[in-house]
DNA sequence: TAGATTGTTAATCGATTAACAATC
DNA sequence: TAGATTGTTAATCGATTAACAATC
């Protein structure tokens, strides 16, 4: 009975799944109510949203975490330890490849790719930075699922058509440009000095 | 005839804003349609979304570059160059304090913050690096906005009390942590390995 | 059986889109 | 006046919440 997901569903799945790697496997059985608690969302949108998946409760007890968090990860497409690639070694690139979550949450990181020979080299937690010509032929036979920009706003676009060229169908984008890709490839954007502004206008309006 | 603007259109107005920045002066009119194609919404949206701030364009023409942007300025409060503080000055922090995008779209930074003695002291860019207990002084009459956690997760709660008691109402956090805070205090919060599962629904579901 | 909690169906709410009137 | 484009009102759509039936 699982079609496909409301995007705002999507949206929570990985708030719930953070929230019952954290508690399994001391705790089994959890109800909508404690995942609700745990992940700032009401009970009910929990039920419906897990609803979505399928029945995978128990009336009158709750949910199992661990079959719960399998379930969830299996929606996700998260079974697989898709590869990622980040472009761009400046300080974001390299904080973002030196960030634990991706691997700790179900990620492959392949390489960080950059133009500038000077970041070519071992970063200190072992992940390479390559040539951005190596991009493409490390990408082949799907072993980068989703590439991560993070260069300046001017490159943005050349390294969202080279991902696209390359077979990459998911990116997330650092620079705040909107970018042109083809049907099919998915895009999300994550636009830091916007959620500032968008804090700036809740002090603003009250 | 300016309310309080739906979430939605908030989240958006940032986008106009940075495309008109882009356009103007050199272009001083821009119709909905441009400013449409140039953010990746639709242009009746956009219509929709600038009628929130009371007719701001002229019928038959479209919209003045420089008052609109000056305009969504005013509505989001950017005007005051709100002060903003870094908590953490790992990687992310670090990234974070060197990123140029805060300054330059309209944000003061005020300091880094660190409980580590060994990362006190300038970064290349000339912004500190100051002990975490400097945080609540600094924060003195108003001087810091916004506050962002860019430390471990384990730490995050901690910090978010400690922005709280120092006056700060808004926070950005970039910690997975579902954060409590009193009732009239924003939070955003930013999960990069979220935005990563998200993508990974889409390449399974298609 | 009684208590608890899920999962579904219906009601409400808000956001997006469509249609069109206003007006430069 | 004719063409262009805004801004508003109404219609549609989707998401959230409420109510409740199902069932452990």
């Amino acid at each position: 009975v699982s079609g496909p997901l409301p995007p705002a569903a999507v949206s929570r799945l990985p708030r719930y799944l953070r929230f019952l790697e954290g508690v399994a496997p001391s705790v089994s059985v959890v109800s909508s109510e404690e995942i609700a608690e745990g992940s700032g969302v009401s009970a009910v949108q929990v039920r419906k949203d897990l609803s979505h998946l399928g029945a995978a409760g128990t009336r009158g007890v709750g949910y199992d975490a661990t079959s719960l968090a399998k379930r969830i990860g299996k929606a996700l497409g998260l079974e697989d330890r898709l590869g990622v690639a980040i472009v761009g070694a400046g300080n974001l690139g390299s904080a973002l490849a030196n960030y634990q979550g991706f691997e700790a949450r179900g990620f492959r990181m392949v390489a960080v790719y950059d133009v500038d020979a000077k970041r070519i080299g071992p970063l200190p937690n072992g992940l390479d930075v390559r040539h951005i010509d190596r991009l493409a032929p490390d990408a082949t036979g799907g072993q980068i699922s989703i590439g991560i920009i993070a260069t300046p706003s001017e490159a943005a676009q050349f390294v969202a058509s080279l991902m696209v060229e390359a077979g990459i169908r998911s990116i997330l984008n650092f620079a705040p440009t909107e970018l042109r890709v083809p049907a099919g490839v998915a895009v999300r954007r994550v636009d830091l000095a916007t959620e500032l502004q968008i804090l700036s206008y809740h002090l603003a309006a009250g």
